[in-house]
DNA sequence: ATGATATTTGCGATCTACGCAAAGGTTGGT
DNA sequence: ACCAACCTTTGCGTAGATCGCAAATATCAT
């Protein structure tokens, strides 16, 4: 095991001409360099400089060993700089992954912002919407809907995650509007739930939590099929803002119960953006995730009433 | 300043795949590889493995240095390979360095077995009369008649260099032949000096040593020119025995005061081989100095009494 | 000849690397 | 769903290596 400071050494030496004057610019004592270079001979098992007091002169072997060795210091040098040079500023591929309903609202149309101040990255999103972990796909940030579960990763929060009740004018007029939360037993509820069995949903409102057994005529797995039935009318929903709050600020959703808002839990932690606990966080992920918490700001566009025009417009 | 020691456990782990897994390969604790790569990173100031408790994994800033650097660690080995590669066995470019009229008589002659037991070597023979430093010439050996003065050198005894005196058979029917020392104050004796001034021959014989006063119609500061001279029967000459062995033998030079040799001092002390005194002797250096030792042997076959066929065979 | 400078070696102090053990976390089988 | 096995990391004490200083030796220039 040769080490790399006696081969620097060697070749420093061999620049120089002299020991002692590699110890000056290293810092370091005469003895030291010699003692360095002696080993690395024995390491290899030739001389590779021949010393006199005055005057260093190399070998055959050295000359050999001179030749290989300092191109490949530098083509080590070059690697170590490529890769911090990846660090200098955010550059390079960012693999980003998340639900694909989010995705497709928030975080795709966000991406040529993203990119246009940041030229030198390129972008692989992947949306998906079964769990995946992180470094088994090789992705360096994923942004998740409620639900951490993953530990050994770093969550920053970008969005609060509300959901709240909506439905479609049409049903409203056809079926009325509910006053409190207990007259929803009696609508039509779209129910997204991955399990089985009755469903009740908590409700936060003024006079604290109320909890109510919902039921209806359709259950799935799927949030965008609740969302496509409730803008076709079918009944009232519990959706999260991020899906529902552009449709709602332009009529073809109406909130039902405004003061009522699904009770935090599991599915209502916020949106976060998750990276691996690593000691050195890539400035590409930094930025990416920096960037979306501007973006989103604390409270999000999807979120904001409607001044102005119609529609809150993406910001920035 | 990053180890190379952290950068092959670096693609170590990335090819085992475990830190664990490196540990155990290279007899080191788990927790050593852990730190070694760590320390790599902040080095490189980048996260190169993702790890889990169960599986590692690179990111892009380590694939792109896996990628760099395992290649240039393989590089890095092979030229150690090299090297050392050289010393298995005499091989590579020799340097030898020698004066004219010795080389060209007795070692430009011995090149060609040398270089057929090692084919592998090539040799650089450099004949000069003037002293040269091997170092600075980039010399491997150097083969010096008498007068040693160089330090920091070895030196390995390779053949007496004995110096009696001679002149042609037509100058001896010409002038006489001497019988005692005292004699040759009377006879044209060639003198090879590189000063001016009376000279002086010490002869050793029977009765120990003898003080002659010398001179003649001849001096010089080649001893190749004496030669010339004393085989054209201008006198006696002072030659050494790997000068005019061969011609003694023959016949057409007739030793003179056979008994009579040239007292030991600084012209006399022998033929050696020079090297640098390094630790590590390159093997070719050391086989072509056995190669002579063993060639010219206890007794140079330039000394050896005709025997069998008139002259002796270069031997071996 | 003498002074300045170069390499090498011995020696003591410092720094680093190593192994062990414990803690925290994940996977796979029961 | 729990448990055992295994992985990585961190703290800590020790062993080994490296460093700088000083002395010895040797060479070049004045």
């Amino acid at each position: 095991m040769n080490s790399l400071n006696a081969i620097r050494l060697f070749t420093a030496s061999v620049d120089a001409g002299s020991f002692s004057e590699v110890g000056r610019q290293l810092g370091l004592a005469p003895s030291s360099v010699s003692r360095q270079i002696a080993a690395l001979e024995d390491s290899v098992g030739a001389q590779l400089i021949h010393r006199t007091t005055r005057k260093l002169s190399l070998t055959e072997a050295g000359r050999l060993y001179f030749e290989r060795v300092s191109r490949i210091l530098a083509e080590l040098d070059e690697a170590s700089a490529a890769v911090s040079h990846l660090e200098e500023s955010p550059r390079g591929v960012l693999h980003v992954n998340g639900p694909t309903a989010f995705g497709v609202r928030h975080v795709a149309p966000a991406l040529p912002d993203f990119l246009a101040r940041y030229p030198e990255v390129r972008i692989e999103l992947t949306l998906t919407d079964n769990f995946v972990d992180l470094l088994e796909v090789g992705a360096d940030v994923a942004v998740r809907v409620g639900e951490l579960e993953d530990s050994s990763l770093m969550a920053r929060r970008l969005a609060p995650n509300r959901r709240t009740l909506c439905a479609s004018p049409g049903y409203l007029a056809r079926a009325g509007t509910p006053e409190r939360p207990q007259d929803l037993e009696a609508h039509n509820c779209l129910i997204y739930t991955r399990h089985h069995g009755n469903v009740h949903w908590n409700l936060g409102g003024p006079d604290g939590l109320a909890e109510v057994r919902v039921g209806g005529n359709l259950r799935t797995n799927n949030t965008e099929a609740v969302h496509a039935a409730a803008l076709g009318g079918l009944g009232i929903a519990l959706l999260p803002s991020w899906l529902v709050g552009q449709e709602v600020q332009s009529g073809r959703l109406r909130e039902v119960l405004p003061g009522y808002r699904a009770a935090p839990g599991a599915l209502d932690t916020g949106i976060h953006a998750l990276y691996p606990a690593d000691r050195h966080l890539s400035t590409k992920v930094r930025a990416f995730v920096d960037f979306l918490v501007e973006r989103y700001g604390p409270r999000p566009y999807w979120e904001d009433p409607p001044e102005g025009a119609a529609g809150a417009s993406p910001a920035r």
